[in-house]
DNA sequence: CAGAACCTTCACATATTTGTGAAGTGTGTT
DNA sequence: AACACACTTCACAAATATGTGAAGGTTCTG
């Protein structure tokens, strides 16, 4: 392949990586995290440099230190440092990359279960308000225990549809 | 009550309210319609006019127009109109509301996927970022399914729960 | 121990989002 | 037909979020 169709395929990439991101930020998640994740994920290695992100991208390294660290907060990279060396490594454990993902959004809906738990007592449950506050909660713990399943069936239901095949 | 009960009972009400729409914010709602969604379930009323809403929230009936518009598209209110008379009437339904909800993020759901596909064409399956996309398409899928099914059992499961106490 | 490389923090300019008031549109009432 | 009411659209001011460059730490190298 010429340089120019590595460019090309470089900037293809980009073009890619704005357009994951896009989907990312309209689900709740800030810019810069959403093209980070897109960008690790989709781009070849499976650890960067934050200088390789900020050059992937194209954008400054003060950009990609706070979109790192909410990525880590999140659990979604994962920070590491090869001894005798000055730059930190972000990973990306594509194994357990999208359980962690929910299991940050279990975190949110615990949140969020909590918060509507509390507006039961704020208004009272002798009022329609309150008993639809309460019906809220008893979906969402619902669903929680629902997703939390999921989750913790994944990987063997991942095993099983790549012995399917 | 005295009327001063009333109006202290009435501001805890959209101290509350604000709160809960601070957690919709969070999981990517935008501040109108999670004030406006918060008070129409916290509130005893079943169904509002925007005027209601308006002056509830203490807000523009601007502010309400792009809301409810928001809503009802989303199905999380439908709006109706009483034969004889000019205001148009949002309500919740809060039987299936929940199950809507998680109707629409599943939508989101479905973009995310196609765009994950997307980006496998984009990559090839024969690099690492590749693989990576194509794991997570079906990581997602299977959650898209666990959800979708989640949503389906819930009535027959709160019907379930409700006898057993 | 000085220097360099890397990362983070901070202040700031820019871009985006938000909600308002005012004007506009449509519908039903008199 | 004119009016009144309810809602929507629009332009704008304020608030918020975003990403940059510069300055400041920290950790390894020579």
């Amino acid at each position: 392949m010429t340089v120019a169709g590595e460019d090309t395929a470089r900037r293809e990439l980009l073009r890619y990586v704005e357009r994951f991101a896009l989907v990312l930020r309209e689900a709740g998640m800030a810019p810069m995290p959403a093209r980070v994740l897109a960008y690790a994920l989709a781009d070849d290695a499976d650890r960067y440099t934050a200088a390789d992100l900020a050059e992937g991208l194209q954008v400054s390294p003060a950009a990609i230190s706070g979109a790192v660290r909410q990525l880590v907060q999140w659990g979604l990279l994962a920070r590491e440092r090869e001894p005798g060396t000055r730059s930190d490594l972000y990973v990306l454990d594509d194994q357990d990359l999208w359980s962690r993902f929910i299991g940050a959004e279990l975190s949110t809906l615990d949140r969020f279960i909590e918060t509507v738990a509390a507006g039961i007592d704020v208004v009272g449950l002798d009022r329609p308000g309150g008993r639809r506050l309460a019906e809220t909660r008893n979906f969402l713990a619902f669903l929680r225990e629902q997703l939390a399943d999921a989750v913790r069936r994944w990987p063997a239901e991942r095993d099983r549809r790549a012995t399917d095949r």
